[in-house]
DNA sequence: CCAGAGTCGTTTAATATTAAACGATATGAC
DNA sequence: GTCATATCGTTTAATATTAAACGACTCTGG
């Protein structure tokens, strides 16, 4: 967004504080995307490995919601990873309805290997802050990212 | 991204920051987008049209520099702009590789109705920090997003 | 003038994303 | 038990997005 926008003090504090939110974290991850690009990963497919490397085997509806993404989408997301090996669906035997994503030896090592660089450049993007600053945006980030975002599905 | 990583301090405040910072930005625009959904609009195309209002006409590599958009994207938002009558395209007289957008009278009316009540939102949202607050945000968020992000075309 | 390099917008192909409709399964009221 | 309702994953159709190749145009240095 524009920022020659003129209207009440509240009104331009408010439109900054949000543009500049949205611009950064677009910034950041744009910044992060070519590590996972080399990976042959998108954005969704390692949010998607990390999410099962460090929370375990869940459905796909529970993995949808920790990425945000709708379910239509997460089933994609997860067929494309099957196909490469990186992780196995599997029927719940308690409640057939629910497929267990996991990941295989392949995914495993896989982000095992990717995740720490990118960790990496994560920790070289904040580092632009001080610790108390990064400790302060996340607050402040808490704060306004607090509700839930309803998604289809 | 998950929360559970266990390393070095810095590592963790760097990766809480980061994911709380893209989950606040991903949040906020996510319920700002009813809106813009009443409207008919994506969120690409309710920028354009916000940019071209505060900033008036440019071109269209302009335009996709102000988004972040691919050059090819921004071709097909005005695409579906023009064909809506929202926008008009002109080429320059100067340089005639270069393609003026500009709002038309229905495309003005248009993001005048909306912006406000996007704007509104956007005061609510961010409201949910104080004024000093949502002024620190902003700073942090300037220094983290600071370099320039490379788009194709 | 002119050749080469660079810029701008478009097209194309591949992928991502969403919403909506659907089939299978589970749950709850009766 | 049975029917109504809800949930989960998939499919489908429409749109969005990007990268890459391309054509038109500009500019620069001779």
């Amino acid at each position: 967004m524009g920022t020659r926008y003129k209207g009440a003090k509240g009104e331009v504090r408010a439109l900054n504080a949000f543009i500049n939110l949205v611009r950064a974290a677009e910034s950041v991850v744009g910044r992060l995307t070519p590590v996972m690009d080399e990976a042959g990963l998108t954005v969704s497919q390692f949010g998607a490995l990390e999410t099962l490397f460090h929370l375990g085997p869940m459905c796909q509806r529970e993995l949808g919601a920790k990425l945000l993404k709708s379910g239509g989408n997460v089933t994609m997301i997860v067929n494309n990873l099957e196909k490469r090996g990186l992780v196995t669906r599997s029927r719940s035997g308690k409640d057939r309805r629910r497929v267990t994503v996991r990941l295989t030896r392949r995914g495993r090592v896989l982000i095992g290997r990717v995740f720490p660089v990118v960790l990496a450049g994560i920790v070289r993007e904040m580092g632009l802050l001080g610790p108390a600053e990064q400790e302060e945006l996340r607050r402040l980030c808490r704060i306004v990212g607090k509700r839930e975002r309803a998604i289809g599905n």
